[in-house]
DNA sequence: TATTAACACGAAACCGTTTTCGTAGTTTTA
DNA sequence: TAAAACTACGAAAACGGTTTCGTGTTAATA
């Protein structure tokens, strides 16, 4: 800008105006600077803008993981509608540590971005401590959690239905004539896993079959132990199994398929998640598509009005937990 | 900053320095500047300083897609060793689109990032513009290709030996007794596709096996036509197949078996990148594997190598073509 | 013709920090 | 005791823009 004043013998001032269009700068000038410009192929520098208006365009999405379907979907979600809306997307992953997590809020929270979008890391919500969060919420930066979520933070939230959505799953294998049904659920006692335990619970409850904490079968997601599996399906002779993710879902079916079992015909099989080992596996699981997309879109679309109502100084100190509704995607381990 | 100063009655410059634990200021000033800013939770602006001096400690990733194994390996890569020096990255994703890619280039190279990293989408590839890059280059920003690269850029390059790793997979095929050898690959032609086709072309033929077009079968990638594979693997009478990717990989084994052939016995299957898919099919898939956590972190490596180089007025103007050595994965569908 | 309004532009402050340079006041040296 | 050298700090410029306000010209109005 500086060269461009220089070279046309105008100010400073007069070329910022006559790149912004203003009415104040007359037609012949602005078209000179407007020209040169282009010639010049001038671009405004951000970093200069940001410092000004206070606001940087950037929001950061802090995840448990990186090479995982569902978060990827969550994130494309989240990309697609910030980029649309000229905002740029800084992700960090905190690994499911608490440490890495609070470090990577603090290292953006010092004005690099205008609001956070994250899911918990798992170690978070095992340790229950989420005073880093409220110390962003104090900060007055806009925070949207998703998925992963706790009760104890205020702030605008986007989950699914997870508590129907595993109620109706099992009501569903009920209904074709399962009675033994399994739950493959996490070690660790997430807010997710218990709501969708707590489906699971209140469909056999509802439908007079008893829950059986020996047809509950708990795993660790990043050291699946391949020899308990095989002892869960030989000793408790389920006919149905609900896993809370495709990757349990994976090793389950292969172990029930390994030890004999023909699915769907003795062991039905459902996951969540609806990730790419779904549409692959033989046979192909019938699984609950969390539209990860949508979940994005959904937490994009509230906190980038957040920052843009704080910009307008609406202070609308209200928060939203939105419900994305899961769907059932039935395929070939259910059907019978 | 300006509240604490004016709290203690000091300059600004001293609250500076003084935060910076400068030898220019007395050790009673600097511990009771030091113990306000603690007090009340002082963090510097980011901007502020990415304004000062001209680089913000970002860096910006440029991919085709997030939903992506392999990608989100690279980038998984690329995080971890970029937060490890004190970098944030800021990913925009093209979707293979030459427009998307361009713009979001450009959303970036006004001061948000230091330096990108990037793999071309199958558009830009198609189209052969490579405009954009060679601007990025002229105004002097870092730039790190990674995977779908380009010989028309001069600029750091990470890829796998992709000729090589398939040329040992055709002939360990070969030595396998294996006679009518596919190839699956895509219809648009990528350096990469085509590096891959070249070892597969070079074993056969150092094996007095004749290159055969029909033995060739190519997809598209984001809508694979079944009916294509259903008609190559009646016709074709293969053997075994080399798949550039898992996706194929995964429609392939799965059409031969629904076609009845066993797998490895009758033929025997080969894809790239060994992603999540590989191992969760039935049987388990051989696959190349492409390193990707590797990649990212050796691309993230050379450019922040670039970007402080380059802040130390070290002007170095030679580029690095750093070449991954993949690895064969043998898993169930080959062991014969 | 004098007054006012509209127009086009420039000066300067500002965003939050770093950094260079200048300068009081104090201590050391000659 | 005067000159030189430190010490500890402040003023101000700079980074690259935006924006408010003031002002000199010209055109419209009374």
């Amino acid at each position: 800008m500086k060269d461009i004043a220089r070279e046309l013998e105008v100010s400073i001032s007069t070329v910022s105006k006559a790149l912004k269009n203003s009415e104040e700068i007359g037609r012949d000038t602005k078209e000179k600077v407007q020209a040169f410009a282009k010639l010049y192929n001038y671009k405004p520098n951000n970093i200069a803008i940001s410092l000004k208006n206070k606001h940087t365009r950037n929001i950061g999405v802090i995840i448990p993981d990186i090479v995982h379907h569902f978060f990827t979907t969550v994130f494309r979600g989240i990309e697609k509608y910030a980029n649309s809306r000229g905002y740029n997307v800084i992700v960090c992953v905190s690994d499911d540590s608490f440490n890495k997590e609070v470090i990577n809020m603090e290292m953006l929270a010092n004005g690099s971005i205008d609001g956070f979008i994250l899911s918990l890391a798992d170690e978070t919500l095992e340790k229950g401590d989420f005073t880093h969060l409220k110390q962003i919420r104090e900060q007055g930066i806009p925070l949207v959690c998703f998925d992963r979520t706790t009760a104890e933070v205020e702030c605008d939230k986007v989950i699914i239905n997870d508590t129907d959505i595993s109620y109706e799953v099992v009501t569903k294998l009920i209904k074709d004539k399962r009675k033994r049904i399994g739950l493959v659920t996490n070690i660790g006692f997430g807010d997710v896993s218990n709501k969708r335990a707590k489906g699971y619970k209140k469909a056999l409850l509802e439908n007079n079959l008893i829950y059986d904490e020996n047809l509950v079968l708990r795993l660790a997601y990043h050291d699946v132990n391949e020899q308990q599996i095989s002892e869960f399906f030989k000793t408790q002779n389920v006919d149905a199994v609900l896993c809370v993710n495709e990757i349990f879902a994976m090793h389950c079916m292969g172990m029930a398929q390994t030890l004999g079992f023909s699915v769907p015909e003795d062991i039905a099989f459902v996951g969540f998640s609806d990730g790419i080992l779904s549409k692959f596996s033989k046979p192909p699981l019938t699984a609950v598509a969390q539209h990860g997309d949508q979940m994005g879109q959904t937490a994009a679309e509230i906190l980038i009005g957040k920052i843009e109502a704080e910009m307008d100084e609406e202070d609308i100190e209200t928060y939203r937990t939105e419900i994305i509704q899961a769907t059932l995607i039935e395929r070939g381990s259910t059907r019978n």
